[in-house]
Parts: structure tokens; C-alpha cells; sequence
DNA sequence: AGCACGCCGACT
DNA sequence: GTCGGCGTGCTC
């Protein structure tokens, strides 16, 4: 008998390798690698992928596989290897890893029920009454009725038998579909004969005979012929039609329309940069190209066109883009060139819609999957090229198990297919830059603009010099100025507030008393709706005091800026001007996001007001300013990247301004205003903030020079925590390489997250073979104790945040 | 992760 | 004597 290796459902330490299983003869066809299957595992059910089959084992007493759960595997060999690969380049469980790979909707769902065997009546009374009308009912049923000791009794008696269902949370969609049991013919005749009195039968049939369909969906019989429930019933019961349940697609895009477009005419500048990506897919070799243009030099035509390439070849590509919802405008340029042969994976679509968008390119539907961090696991087989728009930014990380990053993982896969990966970003990530520098990458330079628009104009106020100046406001008077002009002039104005690290605390005006949340070192965000406290780490909420808790004073009042601060001081000082504000607040809706700026573009509002989410991808031509109010409140924050990402945000943000016929300024606020970071992304000099920030990096031993692992250690006493993270200080010190650097332990950037404290230390290394077993070991060291107590370590390979 | 098994204290 | 508390270890 065939042996199939199965790694469960069960994410621990201990389980984390595969258990053997029979093959049970009339599945040995169907059972290979990649297909998931529920196995007894102990004394419950599970899920399980399979991995291998075998023909032998070294275990003796095997159990069977119990059920199949797909007919075609839902991993294919690549992303098997693929899954191993990312379990050890982030210390991951294997099954971890597998879920990763597939949409949410394929989890495994569990429930134990309680089943009668035989009869109720064998019962005691009081289970019989819980059995009157069912076979089966739920464990958590059973439990709330408090009837433990007869339950087990039955049990052991065997009147009643313990079940573990194991189920999909999704489900594919079916419609109820009609047919004709006859041909067309023989149905026009039965039509014909139809009763009298079966007027509304008998205009259902002449509908579909109209239709000429051979099948028609029972909701658009329906509205279609106006016919009842009732009516199609008797025609079915007649043996007339019959009844189909088909497999629908939710459709995400159901009422939209795309443009369609047609490739562009490539200025020699796009050219010289398709040519070697071209190339490289001809010759189906793995390069990576790092293509650095400026907003508006067209790098989005230049995937278009490589990708249309790739696809005439009869391959399949793969676009990764920041957060998709946040840039429709995007996805209308995908499905404009490419319609019905994409596929679009985003965070905005519920579980349901991308299980099916998922299972349009397992069935090869499509040739195009384009969407966030996840879609770099599509499921295609034949790879011809794998574009990421916009590098640098931070949510191709996971900051969850398994934490991987979707360039490396893009990078691997396009290894294995012999296809090139095309990295496109204004400001790349330094690591990536430093690759092009050093030829590891291909430098693909964009440095004109396609409608050779010069870049905006930046101004940076010195926020200092207003307060000086007597000016307590929030907005400079260059800013004030500038929004009255584009007020006047009917232009519109991008306000960007950068509220990390900066959102509306509380704080006692006589004491200094800030309210903090009592189960995080955080302090509280004041919310004007509700006049409440929130804590934005474990969502604790409370009054805001109206007497300071501390001293009873009544000075108690917020500081700090929130969108809806700056939405009443724009009221108070333009009361003309009409506001759109985003943020999580006012985008928490499904499609708030595409109505706001739908709004925007409309021309519904001068002013567009909000935080991280309008940076990206924006694109209206009636914008002629952009405001930053305060640039470096992220420059502050405890991260070496802290001024790779200012400089970041501020050079796309001031990308929003004059894309088109008029000319665009940018102000920005800050108080800080002589900093590189600041002063570079005013001169759009990339190449200047590269050098600059890459002697910072060196100097300080960080990525590109150094790769960084952070250890995580957290536990709700205080002691227990800072002492579990010496003893693995220590450890690392002494089992790893003389020139890997370990530095701390240190209390984390927030020392206390839902009661919880919050240990750190970092590993610096260049190359260490013995870093991954030491950390293996490390987590081996601890597994017991982060069972059963509450102990938590997390480790972190390449870190994109330290908080 | 679940779940069974097993070894100690406080009860009818 | 037994019920049930949770620490310990296993799951093909």
C-alpha cells in the first residue's frame, strides 16, 4: 500500500513534520502531493497536505486517510518547494507556510459534534429531550447545557459517538440554473400544448425559447418571464426542466466597465528600459531589473507592454502593487489592456471574492494576476514575468507569521520559471539600489517625465521660524496663502497629515499628567465622535475626563493633530472651501475609499484632507497643490529606516502635484526643516539622499551593509521577560560568529501592548551559518514554556519595523 | 493546538 | 474511598 506524508493542521513546534498515513487503494490515483486531505490524528480529525507519497514507512502502526478534500492539488510542486523554502528563511511552521500561500477562504474549519447511534429513546431522559428533533448536535451545545457526566456515560455505553467535521470557511458559489429536458424543438411543441390555465408556465418557456439558451439561470427566468417559484416548480416536477446547480463567479467588478487601451507609442527612454526585460524573456533567463523612474516617467506602460509580450508567449505574469484598494485607478489600467485575462487580489474583496478570483487562475483562466503582498503566490505554472510596483514600500512585508517579504519570495519563484522580475519605484528601498549599484541587478534609469513636465516646485517652512513669528496655527502662512490662491483659481489641494507617532494625545496643561493606556505604554488618542479615549493597540476605550485625573485640574484638553483637527481649523479659517476627509474613520466602508475620491476627481470638493492612504498613486489633474503639514513626525521614531521613509513619503507625496497641463507646487511644514532627508526630497535628488543616507547606514552598521534579525520577547511579568531575554542574549553571543553583532536586550519601542511587556535585541551579521540554528535552538529552548505559559517569542529575519 | 493520562488534595 | 484539579506528553 502507497504512504502518504502529511504535515497537519496543527501549528506547534511539535507537529511540525510530516505523519505518515495509508493510502487507501480506490484513492491511489487521486491522493498526490499538494492535495489536502483529512487525516485521524489522535483521537480528533484534521486537515493535512499532503506532501510526498511513498511507498514505505518507518512507522509500523499507520492509520488511514479518512477523507480527500480536493480533486486537484491546491499546491502545485513549485509552491511545495516554495513553502519549504519559506519555512527556512523565516522560521515558520510548515503549514504556516502552506496557509499563507492560499486565500483565507481555504482554512479549515473544525467543529465536534455530539451524533446519536442509535436511538433517542435509549437515552436518560434529559439528553433525550436535546435529540427530539436532530441526530446531532454541537459540542458547544452540549456544553452550555452543563451535562458533562451523562454525556461521557453515554458515550463509553455507545448510544452516542463523538464527531470532528472538518470543513472549508469558504464556499464556492452555485445559482440554480434551468434546462430543458427536450430539445428546442420538442419543447416549442410542449409549449403549444401547455394547459390554459398554465399561462405563467407557459410564457417561462416561451422566454427560454427566445432566449435561444440552452440554460438559463432561475433568477433571470425570473425577472426575465416574470415567472413565480411556484410556476417553475410544476414545469420541473413535470419533468420539462431540470434542475442544475452551476458554479458561479462573485464578481468583484460586476459594475464596472474598463476602457479598453491599446499600447502606447514608448519614448526611446522606455524603450532603452523594454529592451533588456524583452530580451530576458526571450531567452527565458532570471534577471532582476531595478527600474528607477520618477512619478510620471511611464513605468506603468512599461509592464504593460512586457507583460502583453509575456502573454503572447502564452506564459503568465504576476503585478504586485502596494495596497491595490487604495489605487483603483491601477487596476483600470490592468483590466483596460488585458480585460477578462485578469485577475485582481486585493484586500478590499471579501474572503468569498478572491477564493473565486484565486481559483480563475488555478484553472487558468487567466494569464494576469495582479494584486497585494499575497498575490506573489498565484498559483500559475508557467511563470513568464513577475513585476512589483512601488519596491520600497513596507506592506510587502508580513509582520505575521511567516514574516516574509514579497520581493524575496518573487525573486525565488522567478528562479525557478527562468523569467525576470522588474522592480519599479521612484525612491528605492536602499537594499535594492545598493543590489543595482553593484550590477547584482539591472539599472533600468527613468528620468524623464513623458509629458516633460518639470517636477514640482517644493517649499519647505520652517515651522520654528512661524511659531516665532507669532503664528500658532497649524497651517504656515505660505500654505494659507497658497490654499486661497488654488481657492480662487478652482484648483484643488491635497492636505497630507502623517499621523504616526503623532496622533491626538491628552495631556494636562498644569500637571503634564498624559493619559496613558492602562494596559499599553501608550498614550491615548482622544476621538472627537463620541468624545472618547481610544488606545489604537488593544482598542481599550474610555471617557475623556472632563478634570485631570492626577491634579483634578480642569486644563485637561488634547494636543496634537488629527484629521478632524484639521478639518474644523480649515472650516474656522476657509470656510468656503469645501473638505473630503480620509481617513480610518471615513474609509471604513466597503467602497468609501472609491467614493471619496470618485467625489474628489469629480471636482465635489477643493480640498482632499488625509492621512498614509492618499500618498499612493493618486492622479487628478485639477491638483495644483500639495500640502505636508508636519514632514517629520516619523523622522523621530525609533527605526533606522526612519529617514529612508520620510524621504519616501515626502518625494511621492509631492508626486500628487501637476501631473498634467498645470504646474504643481508643494509646501511642506516642519520643524526639522535642515534635514537631509527633508532638504534631498525637496530637490528630488534620490541619487543624493542614496549617497547621503548609505554613509548613515555604514557608519552605523545597518542594511545594506549589515542584514538585521530582531528577537522578540514578550510575557505579561515584567522580570519573567527581561530575563528570558538575557539568557538568549547570551546564548547568541556565544554561539554565533565572532563578527555577528548582538546588541541589547532593550525594552521595546512600546515596552507594554496589552499587558503584556516587550523585550528586544537585535543581530546584526553578514553572513552566519550559525544564525539559523542558533535561533532554531533557541525556540526549541523555549517551546515548553511558550505552551504552556505565557511566554511569546517572535523572531524577525530582516525586519522592516522595530516597533 | 487538543486531548488523554496520571498523580495529588478536599470532599460525600 | 472518589471526584476533579492541572502538569506532562503524544499525535502517523
Amino acid at each position: 500500500m502507497k504512504i502518504a506524508r502529511v504535515v497537519v493542521d496543527v501549528p506547534a513546534m511539535q507537529t511540525d513534520r510530516p505523519f505518515d498515513y495509508l493510502v487507501p487503494e480506490e484513492w491511489e490515483d487521486v491522493i498526490v502531493p499538494g492535495i489536502r486531505v483529512i487525516v485521524p490524528f489522535g483521537p480528533r480529525k484534521v486537515q493535512g497536505f499532503v506532501i510526498e507519497v511513498a511507498s514505505a514507512s518507518e512507522v509500523n502502526k499507520l492509520k488511514k486517510i479518512s477523507e480527500i478534500f480536493d480533486l486537484t492539488p491546491a499546491l502545485t510542486d513549485e509552491l511545495l518547494e516554495l513553502g519549504k523554502w519559506l519555512t527556512e528563511k523565516t522560521l515558520c511552521f510548515q503549514i504556516s507556510a502552506f496557509q499563507a500561500m492560499l486565500p483565507a477562504a481555504m482554512k479549515a474549519k473544525y467543529e465536534k459534534r455530539i451524533c446519536l447511534t442509535r436511538n433517542s429513546s435509549e437515552l436518560p431522559p434529559e439528553l433525550a429531550v436535546l435529540f427530539e428533533n436532530t441526530r446531532d448536535i454541537s459540542w458547544k451545545e452540549a456544553e452550555a447545557h452543563n451535562l458533562f457526566a451523562e454525556l461521557q456515560k453515554e458515550i463509553k455505553k455507545g448510544s452516542l459517538e463523538v464527531v470532528y467535521q472538518v470543513a472549508q470557511k469558504g464556499k464556492q458559489k452555485k445559482v440554480r440554473y434551468l434546462k430543458p429536458a427536450a430539445d428546442l424543438e420538442a419543447l416549442k411543441k410542449t409549449a403549444e400544448e401547455m394547459p390554459a390555465q398554465a399561462g405563467r408556465q407557459k410564457a417561462a418557456l416561451d422566454y427560454i425559447i427566445a432566449s435561444q439558451k440552452s440554460e438559463i439561470s432561475a433568477a433571470d427566468l425570473k425577472s426575465g418571464a416574470n415567472a413565480s417559484d411556484s410556476s417553475i416548480k410544476a414545469l420541473v416536477q413535470k419533468g420539462i426542466l431540470a434542475e442544475e446547480w452551476l458554479e458561479v463567479y462573485r464578481d468583484p467588478f460586476e459594475h464596472r466597465t474598463f476602457k479598453a487601451t491599446e499600447n502606447m507609442a514608448l519614448t526611446s527612454e522606455q524603450q532603452s528600459a523594454i529592451a533588456p526585460i524583452l530580451d530576458s524573456i526571450e531567452a527565458s533567463r532570471h534577471d532582476v531589473f531595478m527600474m528607477y523612474g520618477v512619478t510620471g516617467s511611464g513605468k506603468t506602460e512599461v509592464y504593460l507592454q512586457a507583460i502583453d509580450r509575456v502573454m503572447k508567449e502564452g506564459k503568465e505574469a504576476i503585478v504586485l502593487v502596494p495596497e491595490i484598494s487604495l489605487t483603483p485607478q491601477m487596476v483600470d489600467r490592468f483590466k483596460g489592456r488585458f480585460g477578462s485575462k485578469v485577475a485582481v487580489l486585493h484586500s478590499g474583496l471579501s474572503t468569498g471574492e478572491k477564493y473565486d478570483e484565486w481559483r480563475k487562475i488555478q484553472r487558468k483562466e487567466v494569464q494576469l494576476a495582479v494584486g497585494a503582498r499575497s498575490a506573489i503566490f498565484a498559483p500559475f505554472e508557467n511563470l513568464g514575468i513577475i513585476v512589483i510596483d512601488e519596491e520600497h514600500e513596507s506592506s510587502y512585508k508580513q509582520e505575521e507569521n511567516p514574516r516574509y517579504h514579497a520581493r524575496d519570495v518573487a525573486i525565488h519563484r522567478a528562479e525557478s520559471y527562468r523569467c525576470p522580475v522588474v522592480l519599479g519605484s521612484a525612491t528605492p528601498s536602499l537594499e535594492s539600489f545598493a543590489r543595482a549599484s553593484k550590477g547584482v541587478y539591472h539599472l533600468l534609469p527613468l528620468r524623464e517625465r513623458v509629458n516633460s513636465r518639470a517636477l514640482p516646485e517644493v517649499n519647505v517652512v520652517d515651522m520654528r521660524e512661524e511659531l516665532r513669528n507669532g503664528n500658532r496655527s497649524m497651517f504656515s502662512s505660505d500654505l494659507f496663502e497658497q490654499l486661497q490662491l488654488r481657492l480662487d483659481r478652482k484648483e484643488q489641494t491635497v492636505l497630507f497629515l502623517n499621523r504616526r507617532g503623532f496622533s491626538a494625545f491628552v495631556m494636562c496643561r498644569d500637571c503634564g499628567y498624559v493619559i496613558q493606556c492602562p494596559n499599553c505604554d501608550i498614550s491615548m488618542t482622544y476621538h472627537r465622535q463620541g468624545n472618547k479615549l481610544k488606545c489604537h493597540y488593544c482598542a481599550h476605550e474610555a471617557p475623556m475626563p472632563s478634570l485631570c485625573p492626577e491634579c483634578s485640574s480642569e486644563h485637561i484638553r488634547f494636543f496634537g493633530t488629527g484629521t478632524q483637527k484639521v478639518e474644523e481649523e480649515l472650516a474656522k479659517v476657509l470656510p468656503e472651501a469645501r473638505v473630503i476627509r480620509m481617513d480610518v474613520d471615513t474609509t471604513s466602508r466597503k467602497g468609501a475609499h472609491e467614493r471619496l475620491l470618485g467625489q474628489f476627481g469629480e471636482g465635489k470638493a477643493d480640498i482632499l484632507l488625509g492621512t498614509q492612504m492618499i500618498a499612493k498613486g493618486l492622479d487628478f489633474p485639477n491638483v495644483t497643490l500639495v500640502g505636508v503639514l508636519a514632514a517629520d513626525t516619523m523622522l523621530h521614531l525609533p527605526d533606522f529606516r526612519a529617514a529612508e521613509k520620510t524621504f519616501q513619503l515626502l518625494t511621492q507625496v509631492s508626486g500628487r502635484a501637476g501631473r498634467h497641463e498645470l504646474t504643481g507646487e508643494v509646501v511642506i511644514q516642519s520643524y526639522t526643516p535642515d534635514h537631509y532627508s527633508i532638504q534631498l526630497a525637496k530637490d528630488h535628488d534620490y541619487d543624493g539622499f542614496y549617497e547621503r543616507e548609505m554613509m548613515e547606514r555604514k557608519q552605523h552598521a545597518y542594511p545594506p551593509f549589515y542584514y538585521v534579525a530582531v528577537v522578540n520577547v514578550s510575557h505579561p511579568d515584567l522580570l519573567k521577560t527581561s530575563s528570558v531575554m538575557e539568557t538568549i542574549a547570551q546564548f547568541l553571543i556565544q554561539n554565533l560568529d565572532s563578527h555577528t553583532k548582538v546588541l541589547g536586550p532593550v525594552a521595546s519601542p512600546i515596552p507594554r501592548i496589552k499587558n503584556r511587556y516587550r523585550y528586544q535585541c537585535m543581530i546584526k551579521y553578514k553572513r552566519d551559518e550559525k544564525l539559523i540554528p542558533a535561533l532554531k535552538k533557541v525556540m526549541d529552548r523555549y517551546q515548553q514554556e511558550m505552551a504552556r505559559d505565557e511566554l511569546v517569542i517572535s523572531i524577525d529575519l530582516n525586519p522592516t519595523t522595530l516597533m
